[in-house]
DNA sequence: TAGATTGTTAATCGATTAACAATC
DNA sequence: TAGATTGTTAATCGATTAACAATC
C-alpha cells in the first residue's frame, strides 16, 4: 500500500497512536477494534481504520487489531527501529533542556553533542555531551554522521545553519528558532511561540477543548 | 464579522501573519498586498484575504494592506496587547528552560513563579523567579491571579494538575507532558516527541519541504 | 478615469464520515 | 453458522482556490 502520498493529517495522527498504543501495552491490553480505539482516542472509526489503511490491513476481521502488531507496525512506519544521532547547534537553554532531557532516548534519539559560539561554552560538557565550536559543525557531521540536527540558535542564524547541516550530509532538521528554514531535507518547525499565542487566542475567544 | 466560528486551519495561520507582518515592520515595508504576503509566506493570495475577513476588512480595494494597521488588528486578534502572568509547575530541564527563555516577554508573557515537589528546589530561585512548593499552587493562582499555567511535569501528574489550574481559576493551560490533559479552560498541547517522531517519519519516507 | 486590489461568492479539492460487502 | 469487525467504496463536509463585481 501507500501508493499514494500519505497526507500530512494522517501522519500528524500517527504519533499518537503510537503513544496510545504502547500504553494501551503496557496496560496489558491485547486487542482493540477501531470502534473503541476511536472512543479512547476522541476521534472516528472510519478515520482510524482509514489511516492505518493507507499503510496496509493490520486488523482481523470480526476480531480487531492485536495491539503489539499493530504497535510493531506504526513503529516501524515511523522509523523508530533504529538509532539516531542527534546534534545540537545553540547550547542556551533550549539547547541545554534538550541535551538533559531523557525522554527521546527511548525512542532512539540520542544527543551525541553540541555546538555553540560561545567560548565560555565550549570545551565544556552538558549532561556528559561535549560543547564543540559551531565551526565544528560540517567537519563533525561528515565525520559521525549526525542524523538530525537541532537548531536551538537565534532567528538570524537559523537558515544559515540548516544550509551547512544538509550541505554536510544531515538526514533531517528539527528547528527551534522562531523561523521557517528551508532545506533539501525534510525539516520539522516547532515554533513553541505561535503555540502559546493560539492559547491566547483560544482564551479571548473562550474557545475550550469539548 | 467572526459571526461563525473560526476554523483551526485559520487560527494557527495567525501566528504565522503575526510573527510575518513583524518582520515586514521592522524592514519598514508600509504596505502590502494580498498576492505579494502570499508568495513571501508560500501561501495563496485567496486564502491571505480569506483569512482576514474572516475578522474583518483591513485592507483597501485598489491598495492592498497597511501593515501597521493589519498588525495591529492581528495583535488585537491574538490578543497580546496585555500582560500575561504565567505560572510554571515542574522546575525540571523544560520548566528551567522556559523561566530562562526570554521569547515570550516581547508578547506580554511573563513567568511569575515556579512550582515544584522537589525539597532541593523549593525555595531557591531560577532566573529571578521563586520556586515553591506546588502544594502552594492553587493559593497562589487564587491570591495572584495567574493567567496561564505551564505543565513541565511527569505524564502522571499531568492531568491532576490541569485540574487544581482550572480550579484555582487559571485562565489557560500550556501542556508540556506527553499527554492529551482536558480541561473546562482552554489548553494548548506542545507535543514535542510527536514533532521528532514526524520527522523521523519524513526522513525515512523522503518528505521534503518544497 | 484607468488600474489595481480588495471583499465575497462560486467552484474545486481533499479530508472526514457513513455505509456495507467481505471475511474472520 | 451467526456475530463482529475489518477493508473499501460512496457520501458528506469543510477548507482551499478561483473568479469577479465592487471600489479605492
Amino acid at each position: 500500500m501507500q501508493s499514494e502520498r500519505v497526507s500530512e493529517a494522517v501522519i500528524r495522527r500517527l504519533p499518537r497512536y503510537y503513544r496510545h498504543l504502547l500504553q494501551l501495552k503496557a496496560d496489558g491490553v491485547e486487542r482493540i477494534s477501531s470502534g473503541s480505539l476511536a472512543q479512547q482516542m476522541r476521534l472516528n472509526a472510519s478515520q482510524v481504520r482509514q489511516d492505518f489503511n493507507c499503510f496496509g490491513g493490520f486488523g482481523q476481521q470480526g476480531y480487531g487489531y492485536k495491539v503489539d502488531v499493530l504497535l510493531a507496525e506504526i513503529k516501524n512506519i515511523l522509523s523508530l527501529n533504529g538509532k539516531y544521532k542527534v546534534v545540537i547547534v545553540g547550547a542556551g537553554n533550549i539547547g541545554q533542556a534538550l541535551a538533559h532531557f531523557e525522554g527521546f532516548e527511548k525512542d532512539g534519539f540520542s544527543v551525541v553533542a553540541l555546538f555553540d559560539v560561545d567560548e565560555k561554552l565550549v570545551g565544556q560538557e552538558i549532561n556528559g555531551k561535549p560543547v564543540l565550536h559551531v565551526d565544528k559543525l560540517d567537519a563533525y557531521i561528515r565525520e559521525n554522521g549526525a542524523d538530525i540536527g537541532v537548531i536551538a540558535a537565534r532567528r538570524s542564524a537559523a537558515q544559515e545553519i540548516a544550509d551547512r547541516m544538509a550541505q554536510a550530509g544531515i538526514g533531517g532538521i528539527w528547528n527551534f528558532a522562531p523561523v521557517d528554514v528551508v532545506a533539501s531535507v525534510p525539516v520539522e518547525q516547532v515554533h513553541m511561540s505561535d503555540s502559546i499565542i493560539c492559547l491566547s487566542y483560544k482564551m479571548a475567544h473562550k474557545e475550550t477543548a469539548e
